[in-house]
DNA sequence: GTTGAAAAAACAGAGGA
DNA sequence: TCCTCTGTTTTTTCAAC
């Protein structure tokens, strides 16, 4: 891992569908070179995949929010929620609540609706995300 | 927005890099329909964007934690935030805080100090992230 | 890691349901 | 309007160095 690979990484992070080519004109490095890098930071599992990044607000979802809540029932809580698709994400934490998940649902109405559908108890009030600033930032600085 | 279209995104959302041909083969499409249909879905927003995902783990960052705080700068913390790679995503949301950001460290430690030093006050204990059950589901149904 | 040729894919045009 | 077909350009892959 040097900076080339720093390089090529950020680069993949704000535009994953960038050319091969394009990326080695832009790190002056040859087609082959890069390709064989990229194949070496996918088997290593520094990168784990790459995503389209949807919008949620253009997919009828209007109402993001967080969730702090309990559960006794983890196996059963986490069989449900990969099967819902109002949970995006689901984080198991340290504190009073012992998990958090993100939320997306087309109004707030249908938000309360699922949370009343949900087999938690103990849940926070939701968080409800009022304007995102920013999300997904790179993990690896753009200047290297 | 068909059917279609929500298999585009779905395929798109678990790998972002497939090549047309390979696409419009899934989707028994000839590959400039499918590639006017990508560019209309690019263009009206529904798309906004390809990103590689990184694995934190083997980019030394260990520790990933949720902070709810309150701030009275929000354009001051804004401009901060923005130039700190601990903070990866940042919320504004409704109720006794008024802010939610994730923030990923080396290690635990490290959390401590930058939290130290973020100009915030009336944070909550951080939720530290013990395991992620999963993270950025898509927003389409898989099996349209 | 580089170069250069062959294969594959993406792109851009005309034509058809 | 949306899709298909075809030729051209670009990109990827694979060889040898």
């Amino acid at each position: 891992m040097d900076q080339i690979d720093y390089k090529i990484l950020s680069t993949l992070n704000e535009n994953a569908r960038i050319p091969i080519s394009e990326l080695s004109r832009m790190i002056a490095m040859s087609q082959p070179a890069v390709t064989e890098r990229l194949r070496k930071l996918e088997e290593q599992g520094v990168i784990t995949g790459y995503r389209a990044e949807l919008s949620p607000h253009k997919l009828g979802k209007h109402t993001t929010a967080f969730v702090l809540f309990k559960t006794n029932n983890c196996k059963d809580f986490l069989a449900f929620s990969e099967t819902a698709p109002e949970i995006v994400d689901l984080y198991r934490i340290s504190g009073e609540y012992n998990y958090l998940m993100k939320v997306l649902t087309e109004t707030n109405e249908s938000l309360a609706r699922f949370l009343d559908s949900c087999n938690i108890y103990g849940y926070s009030t939701p968080l409800i995300v009022l304007s995102t600033s920013f999300e997904g930032k790179s993990l690896v600085a753009s200047n290297v």
